[in-house]
DNA sequence: TAGTGGTCTAGACCACAAT
DNA sequence: TTGTGGTCTAGACCACTAC
């Protein structure tokens, strides 16, 4: 639960973080506002440098506040994403919008993507997860999704080209279908079933650029998912997620009898 | 991917946090075995306290190593448990073990846990996900789950009184039924469906004590989970899992015809 | 140019673990 | 008692942002 006991320690950091914590849920500084610089807290607090940015530091790794180089830190968004497993994976998607689009609108925010696909050759982790030989062909998709404009979920689909090759969906842009399960469709291969693995950990430099990450302590959620016609995979993708910034939602039917 | 590209950068902590990461992944430090000291890598790379310390600070966070006061700096375990929501919520479970036992069986681990139930009032967020009213009568239980002696899991489960209350299963260690699907069978109510909602975070100080977390920068996995009887809760839980130490997989079907 | 956060130095004392 | 990591001080220079 949240219930945030608010524990006194003896650490002169954490009372300062419990007393700029409880200025913002106060609503003292609210979402996107200026949070005393660290000079100010070394001024206001009779502290030193790292003890002020070790307080900071505790607000940034909560996902409570952003710090940005030359301009400040801030507080940051809480809300959510969510994403929800439910009507996602289906044979008649949406013509209009995509789910990220859907997922995006429902946390009140503008949703847009980009994609670019090339033809490359499957890594040993790709091949494992294909069920094919290294080296064998494959369409890489990059995608980049953004909330109100900036950057907030990225992925990079892999599918064999064995299977895609030389029909109109060879790339995710064309053709009309949208979304695996309908593309897959219209070359003949039903997916039955979707498996996701959910992990968290830290964020790799490049994450931290291409999601537009603080530098240090950040952590994000990575989905592996793969598409399955039966125990034949058609498609795998790696789905990575600021990690204070979603909700993933699974809904499990439970067979109704032994 | 986990294709980890060495890109350089200018940053003294940054060099030697690599040096140290090359070094445990050519399995110069096996798993368990110490670290350089903060004061051996003052003294090996000629650096100030706090440089040594962002070094090791980096791969703490990465999950590759964990520090202890008074005993040192070691290289962590890096298999994953894989918890996997397939064949875990059933109406017929295993009569001598349960999905966590096998989960650390799976990862080479021996699973241990306890629990402890008391009876509470609703708070507001237990009410809200209950469909309850606050203070409304509740059991609570406490549970936590260690892998080879070591906490690695703690959850905290309530069920509503008006439910369960005068019956055989009001406790979860009472009766012969393992699991919240098979307890409620044997009042009638048949689950129909569970839902999951994953997150990541900072982990409290609470969670970094009762689950042997670093103190620094630990950020944990935690499910909330509710067991529904059409659209009736009739179990909700929080589960927390230390973030670099968990795999969840979600088995998905998807409808074979539009 | 002034102010911000990021990195770094060179010390200090403390709590804790191993011995 | 010795060595470890945790906290803290009091400075410094740098890269970057906003003005």
């Amino acid at each position: 639960m949240t219930d945030s006991q608010d524990a006194p320690t003896s650490h002169r950091y954490e009372e300062i973080a419990a007393e700029l914590r409880g200025a913002i849920e106060r609503g003292d500084f609210p979402e996107g506002s200026r949070l005393p610089s660290e000079n100010d807290i070394i001024r206001d607090y009779d502290v030193a440098r790292n003890t002020a940015r070790d307080a900071l530091a505790v607000l940034r790794h909560e996902g409570l506040a952003i710090a940005r180089q030359g301009s400040g830190t801030v507080v940051s968004t809480r809300k959510r994403i969510k994403r929800n497993s439910q009507g996602r994976y289906s044979r008649t998607p949406s013509k209009v919008n995509s789910p990220f689009e859907r997922d995006a609108a429902t946390a009140g925010q503008r949703g847009d993507w980009e994609c670019e696909t090339v033809k490359a050759k499957a890594s040993p982790e790709v091949a494992r997860r294909l069920s094919l030989d290294t080296g064998d062909p494959v369409t890489q998709t990059t995608y980049r999704f953004f909330g109100d404009g900036r950057p907030i979920q990225v992925s990079q689909s892999w599918e064999p080209l064995a299977i895609t090759g030389g029909t109109l969906i060879e790339r995710p842009e064309d053709g009309s279908a949208i979304g695996v399960i309908a593309r897959m469709d219209t070359i003949g291969q039903a997916v039955d079933h979707v498996v996701e693995k959910v992990t968290a950990r830290a964020a790799s430099r490049e994450e931290v650029k291409r999601l537009d990450l603080p530098t240090r302590g950040a952590y994000v959620l990575v989905i592996e998912r793969t598409h399955f016609v039966g125990d034949a995979p058609v498609e795998t993708c790696d789905i990575v997620f600021p990690g204070d910034r979603y909700e993933l939602t699974y809904d499990i039917p439970v067979e109704l009898k032994a």
